[in-house]
DNA sequence: TGTACATCAGTGAACGCGCGTTCACTGATGTAC
DNA sequence: TGTACATCAGTGAACGCGCGTTCACTGATGTAC
């Protein structure tokens, strides 16, 4: 992976083209993505990635799924960050430390927010909600809202439809950020993630 | 306008440019979108729209702009048609008419919706918060708002925020539902603007 | 009311560009014996 | 350990395409007298 410079094989390309492709999008914005221009940066033919993606949009599939990914890393990672006294107070601060992650993620890596969540993006669905597994973000949330249950600090009768409630705000929060700069201080984040944990019912 | 596809001189072709390239957007999706298509619709020769905008962002920035003033009057209209027995009741369904209207705006031109609010659009800001003109969606928000607290069912204390709140919970729902079929139901939607209500602190 | 002429709003052809993708190819690597 | 050969992962040239934009133009319209 290393001396891959001076190799006529490159080794370890389509990671190569994803990431190229990544750095691309986050300098120039999403519409400045093409096949072509991350294979000159990355120093390859254009007819290269075709070894390794069938298509242009094979990629941009690609780059999606290593968005989702990270945020789901950045989500695992807040939460294991929460430290608590009590678990009612751990269980809120990490339904909270989820949504942060998601804000961040989202200002961190504003381009690659926007394929992710972009128009032909097919989101999990809520339907597989034995989610135990936390194999996806919304997974992660889910679990945290049932943390919140178990813990006593959110009433049985207002957990169904928790989820929509807070990944909606939080997701337009974080949508709107990305254009709105006075959405962007931690100040704002803060209070948004109140304003949901309210919003919940959490006693 | 009417005789306008037999003259020489069309007679509109600004407004046909506008109008034409929001049916291809809508059809196709906001990057089908491009000066000669459009130009090619209406029957025009490419370079005509040049006459009427000065290159092809300014085009953008048009549409962009009439979805702004689409979104404005549907608001408006949504608020009008609100009937209610008591001051407080009108009040809490005309911040709730607001709400509903963004969010059909944005199901019923989902491309629009996305370039209105896409990357480049510069959002109207919260400074001019003097907002008794209503001239932009936001400062209508400002004002329903305003109205929950005059009719005492928004304690005042609570008032300062609330735009961002009741915003960013709906902007969220109104993107996430442009893929998420299951929060299109005029179900879902009402559980988001109870969630805003609530979640507001209207009492 | 009629005419001359400036201005407006379109045409048609052409430009250079970067794109996605395909083709026939070749150098590097791994494996069987 | 050495060699033959299949396979893998790249190259380089070329394709057709639609794009935004510019050029010199012309037909239609409005205005002054």
């Amino acid at each position: 992976v290393k001396k891959s410079e001076e190799t006529y094989h490159h080794g370890d390309l389509a990671n190569a083209l994803i990431k190229e492709a990544l750095r691309l999008i986050e300098s120039d914005g999403p519409d400045a993505f093409s096949l072509r221009e991350v294979a000159r940066r990355v120093g390859v033919s254009p007819n290269a990635a075709y070894r390794h993606f069938s298509d242009r949009d094979a990629l941009i599939r690609a780059i999606s799924e290593r968005g989702f990914a990270t945020l789901l890393e950045h989500m695992r990672r807040s939460i294991a960050d929460v430290k608590a006294s009590t678990p009612r107070l751990r269980a809120i601060r990490c339904l909270k430390a989820t949504g942060r992650a998601y804000i961040e993620f989202a200002l961190t890596n504003p381009a690659l927010f926007r394929v992710t969540f972009g128009a032909h993006t097919v989101l999990p669905n809520s339907t597989s909600s034995d989610a135990a597994h936390d194999g996806d973000p919304y997974s992660v949330l889910s679990s945290s809202l049932d943390a919140l249950v178990e813990v006593g600090a959110l009433p049985k009768p207002r957990r169904p439809g928790a989820e929509v409630k807070a990944w909606v705000t939080v997701h337009g929060h974080a949508s709107l950020a990305l254009s709105r700069v006075d959405l962007q201080t931690s100040d704002m984040i803060e209070r948004v993630l109140d304003f949901v944990v309210e919003g919940l019912g959490v006693v």
